[in-house]
Order: structure tokens, then C-alpha cells, then sequence
DNA sequence: ACCCTATCTCGTCACCTTGACGATTACTGG
DNA sequence: CCAGTAATCGTCAAGGTGACGAGATAGGGT
């Protein structure tokens, strides 16, 4: 670190923010009100305050977007992105954040976005160019991290409400891999892992089946060993 | 991205270059010349340039301070960190990269940091302010990232010469990992892995014992299922 | 030449996890 | 009451892993 001269540079956060939606992996996308890409989709992010620090700027945007404590949920430093021309208005590091939340009762709550929603990932990765600036590449990446995190972690009840079935975490997964998992097999490996659920004793009968038993997320964060996806 | 008036930032990146060498896991540290922090120990790095991506500046400082191409080892993204005062000087984000190299013939054939050296991770952890700024706690990242790939790619060939023997990637997990490993159980897994290693024909005898054969690092990236630690 | 030691390499065996899949339970809707 | 649906429990074979025995092949000392 030579600290004399040094080009401006501006910081943005940037989120890629998914959640599950009536059985569809989807991300939150914005319609950009204003130059470059105007009228283009492109993911929820802004400017770094003066005297912020990233994780609060992540987690303001993820509130003006989405009206969500970050209690519920889940939050993390994805990556950074800061190819020279990657904003053609001036030199710009994007600090992106992967945001993991429930499906929202409110599809958004937010102030700012007026034009925000939740479109399902496939399609938006389907074509490149779906998105404004590089975030094609950001969201790629954010889904791929998704992805992957599900295997080795607890990450998937980031997805579900406080209270939540068996089925319902199985149906997170087969959303997000985008695969069909085996009920029994899965119900023996997340009752079976200690730590992963917490039994609540209640139970209950949304399904058209036998009625399911209710857990909150346990204690355990890290899956040894893990849930592959074949 | 609401572009209007934004607060000036500088951009760095920083690098956690690991090593194995002569069995102990370490990490390059540079001796400050100036302030602040002049003369205390911290992670090499600089300014990225005006029109340089971010890649290219961390390819940059590996060159300036090992004189090692990217050929051999390894080099990703860490993660970015910008707490305000971080810096005292002013509003900084250093963007991190993580790099694996093979034990150097040079110590450190660099040009700009004369009083560059390798010391070993546990001791640079140990206490808190080893490292100047929140390099420690960059460190700490980036080792647990190299920790935590060794168990699910074959990246711990990047620690090893173009060829090495399995005895020598074993020493590799072992130092890395603080461990020690069954080497019959580690030489079925690694050998029966396909294409984690590509073999050479030829043996060495550089220990004391029966002669090795000699590989060299195969096509494969990703381990199925992992090596894990227990 | 001989033994000792060190290391590599191949085998064996018990245990655990997983994938495939049958069977039972308990609810809803007609 | 019956069909449909989903939850939950069991069974079994296949594959991966940890613990460990045994042979192969070098160097070094006497």
C-alpha cells in the first residue's frame, strides 16, 4: 500500500436476492428507472454512504427492497466485480451480497423499486443480456453459491418460514437444483442429521396428505456429511 | 444505482499467498516501510490502477512479490472488506485474493518488498495484531478458505512442484490441515479418484524408503465425494 | 553380505451412508 | 365408504471409509 496518488473509484453494493415462489427458484430484479440501461432489468443495489460499512449497505438495500429483518433469512458477501467499462459512466467496484429470504407475503414491500420483482432464475440465466451491466455473470454466481451451499450447510431453511415440514424443505431443494429428490431417503436425512431440526410438537395439514410434523431450524449450520445433489 | 454525487474511495487488493514449506503451512508477510503502520507485518498489496481489472492487479502483486507466473498454483477471489477506518488515512476497500504456490526455489525473488518473507499461518493467528490494518482477520479468511477446498478439489496440488509423489501431496493435506493421515487409506483415495492424478511413468527415491512414483496433477478439479477432514 | 529402518503399495474387514423401493399411517374430497 | 395424497417407517444391496496387516524396495550401518 503506497499511499500517494490513487484513481476515484466508486462502491456499490449490489444483491443478488432469491427466494423460492410457489415452487420456482427466482431472484429479485428491478426495472432500471434511469441512464445507462434504462427501462432494462437489473439487480436491486446502490452507492456506498460515506461512513457505511458494507454489510450495512447490503443490509439497507436488502430492507428498502424487501421490507425484511434480517432475522429471518440470510446474508453474505458473494464477490466483487470491477472490470474497467464494466459502467460506462466512470470506474465502479461492485461489492456484491447473496441474500437468501423466505417467499415474502408482501412481494415486495419495498419504497425505492416501484418496478421490483421476482422472476424465476432460469430464465433470466437462460439468455444472456437479461440483465443490465455484468449481473448476468453476479447472478450466475450468486445461484451457483445457492447452489452449492444447500449440499454442505443448513442453508435451505433460510428459504422457509419460522415453522416448517419436512416436504416443504425437500420441495427448496428440488426448487433450487431443480431435480427430484426421494421423500423417504430425504426425510431419513434431515431427521437423522442432530442439529438440523428442532421439533416443535405441533404439526400440521396444509398438504393434501397425511398431516406433517412442524420444526424450526436447529442449531447445526454445517452438514457432515453432506447432501449431494446425484 | 441512483448516479449522482458518490464519496470518494480507493480500491486495493490484497494478497494471502500460502505456501508449504519444509512441512509448515505459511503465509507471505512484508514489513511496512512507511506509515501508518510502519514496520509491523502485513498481507503484500497495492493500489489498483485506474484502467486495470481486478484480476490483472492481483496477478500483478504475485509477479512483484514472488516473480512466479500463474502457471503453477492457484489464484481466486477472497472476499473484499471496507470497514470504514479500516484505513486511517481515508475510506478504503481492499478487494482480497487468495493464492497457492508451490514451495519457492527463491525464498522471494521480488522486486519491490525487499523484507518479504514467509512465516507460518498458526503463529501469525495465534495472537491478534500480528498483522497490520484487518489483515489478520483476512488471513484467518483466506486460510480457512484454502482449508476448507482442500477437502472437496484437487487443489491441493497447487502447493506441490509440477511433479510430486503421493507421499508429498499427504504431507501437503497434513501440514495444511494439522493432522495426520492414514497414507495407505490417503493413497487409495487419491489414486482411485479418476483424474485427480495423471501419472508419469517415472519414480523417484528422494525419502528413505521403497521409491515413489511420480504424477503430475490430473484433469479433474473437483473431488466426488470429498476428502474430508474428521 | 546382513540386518534395520523407512516408506510405498496392495489387501482385508467391519461399519456407516446412500439409493432404490415396499409398506403403513393419517388426513382430504367426493 | 373409497380413492387420492403425502408423511413416516423399514429393508436391502452397493459403495466409501477407517483401522490395520503384510509385502516390496530403497539406503545406511556394521
Amino acid at each position: 500500500m503506497a499511499g500517494s496518488d490513487h484513481p476515484p473509484f466508486a462502491v456499490t453494493v449490489d444483491l443478488v436476492l432469491l427466494t423460492v415462489r410457489s415452487g420456482r427458484f427466482a431472484a429479485l430484479v428491478v426495472e432500471r428507472g434511469e441512464q445507462p440501461f434504462r427501462g432494462r432489468l437489473a439487480l436491486p443495489g446502490g452507492f456506498v454512504h460515506p461512513d457505511e460499512d458494507l454489510p450495512d449497505a447490503a443490509l439497507r438495500e436488502l430492507r428498502e427492497e424487501t421490507g425484511l429483518a434480517p432475522s429471518l433469512g440470510h446474508l453474505e458477501q458473494l464477490a466483487s466485480y470491477g472490470a474497467p467499462g464494466r459502467d460506462p459512466r466512470q470506474r465502479v467496484v461492485s461489492v456484491a451480497y447473496l441474500g437468501l429470504v423466505p417467499d415474502l407475503p408482501e412481494p415486495v414491500a419495498g419504497t425505492d423499486a416501484a418496478a421490483s420483482q421476482f422472476m424465476p432464475v432460469d430464465s433470466l440465466l437462460r439468455t444472456a443480456g437479461s440483465l443490465a451491466f455484468d449481473h448476468d455473470a453476479i447472478l450466475a454466481d450468486g445461484v451457483e453459491r445457492a447452489r452449492a451451499k444447500l449440499e454442505y450447510t443448513s442453508l435451505a431453511t433460510a428459504f422457509c418460514p419460522a415453522e416448517f415440514t419436512v416436504g416443504e424443505l425437500r420441495a427448496v431443494y428440488e426448487a433450487v437444483w431443480g431435480v427430484e429428490l426421494d421423500p423417504r431417503n430425504f426425510h431419513r436425512k434431515v431427521t437423522g442429521t442432530p442439529g438440523f431440526l428442532a421439533s416443535t410438537g405441533a404439526s400440521t395439514t396444509r398438504g393434501g396428505g397425511r398431516p406433517a410434523q412442524l420444526y424450526r431450524r436447529g442449531p447445526t449450520r454445517t452438514l457432515m456429511p453432506p447432501l449431494l445433489r446425484t
